[in-house]
DNA sequence: TCTGGGGTCCTAGGACCC
DNA sequence: TCTGGGGTCCTAGGACCC
């Protein structure tokens, strides 16, 4: 049995904590750069605000209506985020963190308690998370993933804000009214394809022939198919499998068109990269870089390219990361296009315990590791970029824009909330 | 004017081996 | 004229998720 407990349109209520003036108003967070619509709360959502909309399209509609875009304030949601895991970690012996704002929990312990138990259970825990972090959930109970992922839809529209599909009349009775695109795992494309077979709810997906689903989706098609039957497929994986590949990308605030911005550009994603890396313990032994034009300005001239360069020796080193990164976005820039964004992607991760040296690689450098540990304890005590290299560039034009962010209240000590008392 | 970032898994096809 | 069979590994691209 699995419980997915999910928030409530997670961004705004990550801003809601600490601004509760955004109560009861179309509230939408932007992705990076300002760019996109990420989180919408319900009013914004009433109003007709698509999910992933490009903000210059519906700023208008926003604003005739009232409401309030904010940039997106990855230090404060990634801070509450830990909060809610705690409250969880402290409730039940098995939880899988599956993203910023959603857990699937281990029931199994659980089953004695019945239907209407694991309901009460999982109520009294969507208090508990609401009170000691602010942040509302929804909680779906069933005896799969995919089916718990549809019973948390059920839940976010229900009073009580927890469902469940255990027995066999509610689960028919919901997944018959399921569109089959509004199943996990399936989107439009797929969906679209599904209808054109006459499949168009949850039930007849559970209710299809293998063969066919075989064949429109693949070996994962049929696992949703015996996960909506009732058949656990997928596990629970409370211990995270070890990372295989990173990313650090950006689009710019304006466009690059300099190779000497876009070595800036790509050491600071580069500079990234080997931080987050020794900070999750770390290493890699591939790293490489890429650009690419605006695809959406197709009277432009579009080029992307990318180059990778396997690394003697694993490592995380901010210099070595700068150094391989550079050379190849040297590789690949071309003079005379408006560049849009650049990134660095890392590959063949490895834990910095189980390093391997080969026999002629060189041995790992301790001095840097020392250098690199003494940069990222003043970053971590005085914020991030106190101390950074400076082939990161000064002025950074090309920095992402992100106008209308909130301060970052729980993790930064210039901007922690300021109470009055008289 | 303005269109995100960070992941995973699966599959088909090519390279290569015996 | 006639041109095997079976296996592994790697990679790029597609597809999906939040």
């Amino acid at each position: 049995m699995f419980a997915l407990v999910d928030c409530n349109c997670f961004y705004v209520s990550c801003e809601r904590v600490f601004n509760p003036s955004l109560e009861g108003k179309p509230v939408v967070v932007l992705s990076n750069n300002d760019g996109c619509v990420v989180a919408r709360s319900n009013e914004a959502k009433a109003i007709g605000i698509p999910m992933g909309v490009p903000y210059f399209k519906c700023k208008s509609l926003l604003q005739g209506a009232g409401g309030i875009a904010l940039s997106s304030n990855y230090e404060l949601y990634g801070d509450l985020s830990h909060r809610v895991y705690e409250v969880l970690f402290d409730s039940v012996p098995d939880v899988e963190v599956y993203s910023i704002d959603e857990c699937f929990l281990g029931m199994s312990g659980f089953a004695h308690l019945g239907p209407d138990g694991l309901m009460e259970f999982c109520s009294s825990l969507r208090a508990r998370i609401l009170k000691l972090t602010g942040i509302p959930t929804g909680i779906g109970i069933a005896p799969t993933k995919v089916l718990s992922k549809a019973a948390n839809r059920v839940a976010k529209k229900s009073e009580i804000g927890v469902a469940a599909l255990i027995t066999h009349e509610i689960r028919d009775r919901t997944l018959a009214k399921l569109e089959v695109e509004d199943i996990w795992g399936i989107n439009k494309r797929l969906g679209a394809r599904l209808r054109s077979n006459g499949i168009v709810t949850a039930a007849h997906l559970r209710d299809a022939n293998e063969s066919l689903i075989k064949q429109i989706m693949g070996i994962i098609g049929v696992r949703i198919m015996h996960e909506l039957r009732g058949l656990s497929c997928l596990p629970l994986l409370a211990i995270a499998p070890p990372q295989k590949n990173m990313v650090c990308s950006r689009s710019f605030g304006q466009p690059v068109t300099t190779l000497e911005q876009m070595h800036e550009a790509i050491a600071f994603h580069a500079a990234r990269a080997a931080a987050k890396l020794r900070h999750r313990g770390l290493r890699a032994s591939v790293i490489g870089a890429f650009l690419t034009t605006n695809r959406f300005k197709s009277i432009e001239p579009q080029y992307s390219n990318s180059a990778t360069i396997t690394l003697p020796t694993a490592t995380n080193s901010t210099r070595h990361f700068i150094q391989y990164a550079k050379l190849c976005i040297s590789a690949i820039f071309k003079d005379g296009y408006n560049y849009k964004k650049c990134g660095v992607s890392i590959n063949e991760l490895s834990s910095v315990n189980t390093v391997q040296l080969d026999l002629l690689s060189v041995a790992v450098n301790h001095r840097d590791e020392k250098l690199m540990s003494v940069i990222d304890d003043l970053n971590r005590r005085y914020g991030i970029g106190t101390v950074r290299f400076a082939s990161e560039g000064i002025g950074r034009p090309w920095k992402t824009r992100s106008d209308m962010r909130s301060p970052r209240y729980t993790s930064c000590w210039d901007e922690l909330m300021v109470v009055s008392a008289y």
